[in-house]
DNA sequence: CGTTGAACCTGTTTGC
DNA sequence: TGCAAACAGGTTCAAC
């Protein structure tokens, strides 16, 4: 469920609940969702003052302070998987089923973590060692500046959709926004990365850009199980303009959108508005391709390789 | 090294 | 209706 716009909707809605707000008390009810050591983590997380809250990618980190008798920083780390949800509610909101966590807090209310897959995945390291966590990721793809994005793809034969899922290239998108995004840039997702000159690797970073903020207003795509953190639904499933509409018509120009499978994961788009590559673009033949020697310049130079 | 595919889970939808 | 198969927003790890 969760991908960037959808974690930041979470993120925005806990931390003015949470941020500078003590945890009582935390139970985790399936053990299984953990990673690390049970005894660390309640006496660590019981007593801890939550100083804030960040997003890094599609995950939530907490930043905490004490227990009273550790001067040690720790950061609880939380990943809702496919499935996962993090709310505030009232002790005395019934539980729901697959209700993995619960944390009391000074307020009065309670945090709780709710995953029917168990995907998601709970974790506590140690704060001085946060940037090592997340360091084999690649950069914030709202943050990144176009050139960083560009050297990204530099030398890549994968399918353009396969890098935009993976979270050590470029962190936050998930499959409903890259198919989004590729629709609105109007490229075909299995295009090579490495095809894609400069001007549809503009048209695919100002794609990402637009798309993401405007998910982020919508406070994101609910399906079955997203929630915000008030356990409101989001309102971007009603602006998806390809993703789970396969066989429904093109938006722009009516065409049947069509799915294919592409490392696992279905992709949508529109076979007219993105076609494998544009008319007029020449494209060179396998036959006529002409061998090209290995050349390690050509990552470090970054986009040139785009701009042939 | 880069890339692909299976595995991890439960719930819901689809097709016979 | 009943049952099995297919599919679902993500990540990780083994194998090629």
């Amino acid at each position: 469920m969760p991908e960037l716009p959808e974690v930041e909707t979470v993120v925005r809605g806990l931390r003015p609940r949470l941020r500078g707000r003590r945890i009582c008390r935390v139970r985790l009810h399936q053990p299984l969702i953990l990673r690390g050591r049970r005894t660390q983590f309640r006496r660590v997380v019981a007593g801890a003052r939550i100083a804030r809250l960040e997003r890094r990618g599609k995950f939530i980190v907490f930043h905490l302070e004490g227990p009273p008798n550790g001067a040690r920083r720790w950061c609880l780390i939380v990943h809702l998987g496919m499935t996962g949800q993090l709310f505030c509610c009232s002790p005395r909101e019934p539980y729901q089923k697959h209700t993995h966590a619960t944390f009391w807090l000074d307020t009065g209310k309670q945090m709780r973590f709710r995953d029917p897959r168990r995907f998601g995945r709970l974790e506590l390291i140690p704060a001085a060692r946060l940037d090592a966590y997340f360091a084999h990721f690649g950069p914030e793809i709202l943050d990144v500046p176009f050139a960083g994005f560009a050297r990204r793809f530099a030398g890549r034969r994968a399918p353009v959709k396969s890098l935009l899922l993976n979270q050590n290239v470029l962190r936050g998108l998930g499959n409903i926004y890259s198919d989004e995004v590729l629709f609105v840039a109007r490229i075909h997702p299995a295009t090579p990365a490495d095809r894609l000159a400069l001007p549809r690797l503009r048209r695919l970073y100002a794609a990402i850009q637009r798309v993401l903020h405007a998910a982020i207003d919508a406070e994101g795509t609910s399906f079955s199980n997203y929630v915000t953190a008030e356990g409101r639904l989001g309102n971007f499933q009603y602006r998806l303009r390809v993703y789970g509409r396969e066989g429904k018509s093109c938006p722009r120009c009516r065409t049947p959108i069509e799915r294919i499978v592409l490392s696992a994961r279905s992709s949508h788009f529109c076979p007219r508005c993105q076609p494998r590559q544009r008319r007029g673009q020449p494209r060179p033949g396998p036959a006529r391709r002409r061998p090209r020697q290995p050349d390690a310049g050509a990552a470090a130079r970054g986009v040139c390789h785009a701009a042939r």
